[in-house]
DNA sequence: GTGAAAGCGCTAACAA
DNA sequence: TTGTTAGCGCTTTCAC
């Protein structure tokens, strides 16, 4: 089990003894080094005050020789400020999150603001636990993501006064600030999109009613509907679970109901319709010819296993995380906001719904005006 | 597109009126509020020193009833340690680097140990920069994660003496200290597991070759063929490519070819399982009773959903950022280790390969002898 | 144009 | 048993 494993003899090195290494550069050996002052170095470093152009470049220059990198904590322990954000995750990291942070990171890391990230999995002490951590750690603003975007209690920051946005995840304060997907918009963007196909007998399989993204995706698609002057059947609409099995399952009540086979289905998520796909070519029902397919969530190892490909909506969950950290940089700045705010999703079009194979990955964004 | 936004006039007050809202609490108000020095009241909250019991009580009612929390960053300061780690991914936070992360946060949390997180996405600017963030906030370790387990250029701490730990990744430096799971281990281990059961025609569909867990899992699985005296048949390993479409190619191809079907197939990712198990079904095989089927990562979507649900050997993810969490405290506390430790892997059986329905997630352990 | 010194909030050695 | 004080490394006025 254990390969090559080579502990080496425990470090006993005192302290002093230690600073033999490498000891940390201060502002101090810079001013030395440089034959200057402190605060001219600082100032230096800092491209502030007032100081003539060769002394500036001297200190830099040694500086750099040096390798001196300024203590960060020391800088926010005078400035008051970390240039640093506190994420917590109640999705264990999970596939919603993490393309979230990737987008966050990337716009905070622009404004070198270093992300401090913890998982609380629901558990509200832990969660109370990680904020009183961040808050010791003097954060500047605070994220908070879900595992879907339905109401949490909302993290509760008594009478500090911190920066918040929740994202994918919605609080009940309405003070709160929360950043969602526009579930409801794709939905109804995916809907007509099989309108303008041609169908005309629509279904809609998707998960637990509980999940205020299931109703509003339902209500995209009834919106969707009507405008183009099609009554929503109802037993087309086949709330359930998130899984491949239900996908199956709803399609086979589906072929089995007296009613018209649909000649398309809007699934909720991608599980769902991978699903549906399998079990209309194994009853021999062909994609798109006589029924099309689309998913939700666009998720890379769902829509393109699929047989045929999955055309999807995409939530564009990157663009969200970037929308939060540019958002949590105005409101570190001062600015306040607060209600919801939906981000558009997108439609890839593939195979399942007749997108020609070469461009299986085309991106069609329509324009919804806003309600 | 925008639903619900409700930004407000932006906040433009001064700081000294800023002041008059919550501001923070420092230990002098604490001392202030209950008649003591700051002395006494970090002994107090910090439970070091002698005071009377009385005393400490009395301080730290005062402190909670003020709702104060220290300064972490000015403690850090004095201390020369930030109770703070990085941690770099290569991995974009993908599915490999999540779980990690999740093991890796809970020792950590258990110590208030806080992580950075950062994405490098193998991009080596990148990385240099979110180092020297990291650097700067004066991290007590550091720990690196890849998208798969093959050799990295490895982080250059120059001379900086830092607690460095590879997961999942692995550097070309010999002094550097790497965790990873037991590929051959793994694979060896399901191998035997399909002996057991009796088959003794084992195809290994697998990614490609330039991957060394695709060698390593290779070795395990020849090894335990010619344990239990087996030869390996050349045209039954199939490396290929990490996705489903090689694991149905793969299947028709063996199944085309003139030899003997194999009898069970040990895969080497779950999609590849997944995509061999719908071969064999549509081509009319039953599994497991003709053809067993074992994957590799434990991929909970993967392996619930296919048909019928897959065996697959476990990485042991969480676990191996559990432990990386502890080596790395002990590297902090002055340990070193170098060289690469690797951690069993699990056997998850599902009906794939036999196990019985109601068992469909039985847990096998097998105890394999170190090498 | 540059240096000196106060102080961010905390800890720990030393005084009382 | 408690209080006082000197810094941790940095920024920023204010003198020079």
């Amino acid at each position: 089990m254990v390969k090559g494993e080579t502990p080496k003899r425990p470090n006993q090195a005192k302290a002093k003894i230690r600073r033999s290494a490498p000891a940390r550069l201060t502002i101090h050996d810079v001013a030395r080094a440089a034959g200057v002052s402190i605060g001219t170095v600082s100032k230096a470093l800092n491209k502030s005050g007032t100081l003539k152009q060769s002394t500036r470049e001297h200190v830099m220059e040694t500086a750099n020789k040096l390798g001196f990198r300024p203590n960060d904590l020391a800088q926010a322990l005078h400035r008051g400020k970390s240039f640093t954000v506190g994420l917590i995750s109640n999705d264990s990291f999970g596939r919603f999150t993490m393309p979230i942070m990737e987008g966050l990171e990337a716009v905070l890391a622009e404004q070198k603001i270093a992300i401090f990230m913890c998982n609380a999995t629901d558990d509200p002490v832990r969660e109370k636990q990680h904020l009183d951590q961040l808050l010791g750690k003097q954060i500047d603003g605070l994220v908070v993501t879900a595992r879907r975007s339905d109401h949490i209690p909302g993290i509760d920051l008594g009478a500090i006064d911190l920066p918040l946005i929740n994202v994918f995840a919605q609080s009940r304060d309405p003070r709160a600030f929360s950043l969602l997907p526009d579930d409801e918009g794709g939905a109804r963007m995916a809907t007509k999109h099989l309108i303008a196909l041609g169908r005309r007998r629509i279904a809609h399989i998707t998960g637990p009613e509980s999940f205020e993204a299931v109703q509003l995706r339902h209500n995209g698609y009834q919106v969707a509907l009507r405008e183009s002057g099609i009554e929503p059947v109802g037993d087309y609409y086949q709330p359930g679970a998130w899984s491949e099995c239900w996908g199956r399952e709803a399609v086979y009540k589906l072929l089995a109901a007296k009613m018209a086979l649909p000649d398309a289905i809007l699934c909720g998520n991608d599980q769902i319709g991978r699903g549906a796909l399998d079990a209309l070519r194994e009853s021999g029902k062909l994609v798109p010819d006589e029924v099309a397919v689309v998913g939700f969530d666009n998720w890379d190892v769902m829509v393109n296993s699929s047989r045929p490909p999955l055309t999807s909506v995409d939530m564009n969950l990157p663009e969200l995380g970037k929308l939060a950290g540019k958002y949590l940089i105005r409101m570190i700045r001062g600015e306040t906001f607060s209600g919801v705010r939906r981000l558009e999703c997108t439609l890839h079009l593939r195979e399942s719904c007749g997108a020609a194979k070469q461009s299986s990955d085309a991106f069609v964004r329509e324009n919804l005006e806003t309600k």
